[in-house]
DNA sequence: CATAACTAGTTGTCTAGACCAGTTCGGGAA
DNA sequence: TTCCCGAACTGGTCTAGACAACTAGTTATG
């Protein structure tokens, strides 16, 4: 019987969400099926109804379950897995989607920034930041080229972390404690450039995905600006979208 | 002075949450700046910590404030306009991107679904949907084809009307009822096939940006399935993600 | 002077209720 | 039988507090 412990360091809503999100992931609870009443819930695990509610707000946002005023908190029916829909790196993204990350550094320095990502990232024109460019590859194949400006204090000591076999998102978080927040992203369509073409062994006019991601930290501080130019042919891009700030 | 009615249709932390997002759209907040703290927020307009809370946690999530315990509430610079990044259709898209929206229909009717289309709406194999194709205007020039397929109960209600000229989405919430909540989103790259290339103004081997979205309403029940390719020099796709699920 | 302790203010979490609004279903009345 | 109404449920909104965790500034202490 797992519990909800009312000491510790999670909070007694985190674990809720949790228990209740795997209670879908292992199909306990199948899509479509209506969950125990919010009431039940708090009497079930001993916390008050304001604090049940926080859970299941938030994995109705995630899109996992779904309410109807009056009957009940039902399982939802995505079409597109949870994991593609999440803040991640090219690493975690690869996993999500069943394929080996790999990459190949091509360029790894501390760079004078140039004024349009100097604007993304909010410092000063020439400021000095961290730029790799990696070669993104899945199962081993060239997938993307990769370029990502880091921008914090104590960013070059990124020039010594082995970014060819290490997520660099996984380091932001753990190692240098920059929980990732949130991301604001481009996506385009376009055509090889000749370089691009041989890195990712395609050729002249094949088609291509363009990104432009702008990642925030904590106080809503930009930490990375990655662009990315994905083969065409083998990427397709994920997203969701909730509506907010409609009246009722 | 406006104020926050304690009667009325509106819940509170909606009329609070839309004044506080008018004090960040009129400039009157500037990005960086602290906003008022909760308790001032509840003294103010007379409403309790938790519902002051409920408004400025939506208004977190979209990326307008930001929160530092021990702090205060802040307002976020994002680098991409709140419009582009909402829920919506065609029309409204192209007004958040100043452009004037406009459709050809290439054909309304009911048709049988076939079975991918009935897998994204959960409908049966040959159940008859309404299926609308349209090339999609801005300022006067194409820039996509997108071809919709609806379903709900009635749908064939809207083969009587003006698709030329009205925004499905508006139509669907207003006259139909059926509000639009959720979406999930595919974005590929591609080449321009024959039939495309002509509607759009495009050559053959011209890059395009093909989507798939599948719309949910109420009851997690997706309404609407569409597909569309964007001529790839003429447009951008814009998404925000946030991070969620992840331990504290 | 440097540091530690204190204080006041902030957001984060949580409670134990309350009432409203919508759904479902059964029992009684026409 | 059919229909309406009310009871019993559901989620939606809201209150008036409480304590914890964190920040920033001030004060007291070594």
């Amino acid at each position: 019987m797992s519990g909800i412990v009312k000491t510790g360091p999670l909070p007694r809503y985190y674990q809720l969400k949790e228990l209740l999100r795997e209670k879908v992931r292992s199909g306990e609870w199948m899509p479509g099926t209506a969950i125990p009443s919010e009431r039940e819930l708090c009497e079930q695990y001993g916390i008050s109804r304001m604090t049940a509610r926080q859970s299941i707000t938030e994995l109705v946002r995630e899109g996992l379950l779904y309410r109807e005023q009056g009957r009940g908190t039902f399982v939802a029916q995505p079409r597109i897995a949870q994991q593609l829909l999440r803040l991640t790196g090219f690493s975690e993204d690869m996993q999500a989607r069943h394929q080996r990350p790999g990459a190949k550094v091509l360029t790894a320095e501390m760079w004078s920034v140039d004024p349009r990502t100097a604007d993304r990232l909010n410092v000063k024109p020439s400021h000095p930041v961290f730029r790799v460019r990696r070669l993104r590859l899945a199962d081993a194949q060239p997938l993307a080229l990769e370029t990502a400006v880091v921008s914090f204090a104590g960013c070059e000591r990124l020039l010594d972390e082995d970014l060819a076999h290490s997520s660099l998102y996984q380091l932001l978080e753990t190692k240098y404690k920059l929980p990732l927040l949130a991301a604001e992203q481009e996506v385009e369509a376009g055509l090889t450039q000749e370089d691009e073409a041989e890195l990712l062994g395609l050729g002249p006019g094949d088609p291509v995905l363009r990104t432009r991601r702008v990642t925030y930290s904590e106080r809503g501080r930009p930490v990375e600006y990655a662009t990315a130019v994905y083969r065409g042919d083998k990427y397709t891009f994920y997203t969701r979208i909730v509506r907010d700030g409609v009246a009722l």
